[in-house]
DNA sequence: CCCTTGCAGATTTTCGAAAAAATTATTATT
DNA sequence: AATAATAATTTTTTCGAAAATCTGCAAGGG
């Protein structure tokens, strides 16, 4: 059975992902205890780990806040997730087996299904089309057979995926996008290292293109 | 100010490197409040941390447990060490400026003064060498500007470190080791990409040899 | 004899309130 | 009127105990 601070962990993590907690704002534990339905212990044992992966920021004595979000911020999580999945993925490309080539294709059979006229406005396709990328992106890296990697990665896709916020309200080119993981699961199935790795890397920096692209960063970030 | 949480995670932090709490054993919130003089709220938002930092594992209503060591989890540290370490000194030496080379030099330095007539059975001179060859290795790749590699870096290191132990007992050649990474900051600031980042990736493997080589791993690990 | 069931003790987890620290508001002083 | 000092308020942090959960053991039934 889970306890408390695991589930007050878990609600966090979804809602600062979807924005519910404005980023810079201040996460009061009274305010929290309430929301979450549990005592300061749970929310703080949940807060204290958050903190430790990243996703919110504390100050001694001062408390918990949400991180602020930042050019400079994505740049970091994109170089950090380009330098731990293209290791991974290498890695993955020389000892998976066909297990993982399994789980690759199913991965990339539902990513492509809740691909299919997605339109932005729908926040539950939405959501389905955003954990099947993740999902999709996991499964490349499984062959690895690194668990530490593997939560590096899980981590970095969590705090990717606040940014994503920044996405809705431009039009994006899914089919674009789909064809980038059509073809690099493709060249994975080949095992045709380079052209993988490559594909990954410039893959991994799209977010960060597509917002320069659109003077996202009015605000000094 | 410093809050009694912060106190008793680093204080965590190090007993768990040097040993003190045995791998495997339960760390339960009773003795270790007493050990640390704190109640249990700071004990356990110090463990929660140290949890997502991955230095103790958790089982819900089962409480903290010190992680085992073993041949399986040394080399997960050390890949996940290569990938991150790999790329981040590519960078440094891409964009790395003088500040960068100076701090490299001066971390260099203190390495192979503490490195000279080194003997194990010296705690005190063996805890410098320790902390001087780390800090040898955050310099290298500090010039990578990014703090998420360097925050990821700096827990495999104290992670890595708690299989220091195993080493004693074990004559070390200190010189051959000495020699890796006075080679290796050469080949750095002589920008040669290749070589570098090559001797850091079979250095970082080098515990687990030697490890190997006696024959340290009897007991199913 | 083995397997379940139920209880006692130990331990983890959570709560509610006290203590400590920071923030805001107020008063005093130049 | 501006600054410093002090008081009041809010919020974080910590404590001590209650509640929930697990563990080991013994009794009862198949």
């Amino acid at each position: 059975m889970t306890t408390l601070a695991d589930n007050v962990e878990q609600a966090l993590r979804t809602d600062l992902v979807n924005g519910v907690h404005p980023p810079g704002g201040r996460l009061q534990m009274e305010k929290l205890a309430e929301r979450y339905g549990a005592g300061m212990s749970p929310v703080r044992e949940a807060l204290s780990r958050l903190y430790s992966e990243g996703l919110v920021s504390l100050e001694s004595n001062k408390g918990f806040r949400v991180p602020v979000l930042s050019r400079e911020d994505l740049a970091d999580i994109a170089f950090a997730r380009a330098a731990i999945e293209t290791a991974a993925l290498r890695r993955a490309m020389e000892r998976g087996d066909m297990a993982w080539e399994s789980s690759l294709v199913s991965a990339l059979h539902v990513y492509r299904q809740t691909s299919r006229n997605l339109d932005t406005s729908d926040p539950d396709r939405l959501q389905a089309w955003q954990a099947a990328h993740d999902q999709l992106h996991r499964a490349l890296i499984s062959g690895s057979g690194s668990p530490r990697i593997e939560k590096m990665q899980a981590r970095l896709l969590v705090q990717h995926s606040r940014y994503r916020q920044l996405l809705y309200g431009i039009p994006i080119d899914f089919d674009v996008h789909e064809r980038e993981h059509v073809d690099l699961v493709e060249a994975v199935l080949a095992r045709d290292v380079e052209t993988a790795v490559g594909m990954m890397a410039s893959h991994i920096t799209i977010t960060l293109d597509v917002l320069d692209q659109w003077g996202i960063w009015k605000d000094a970030g």
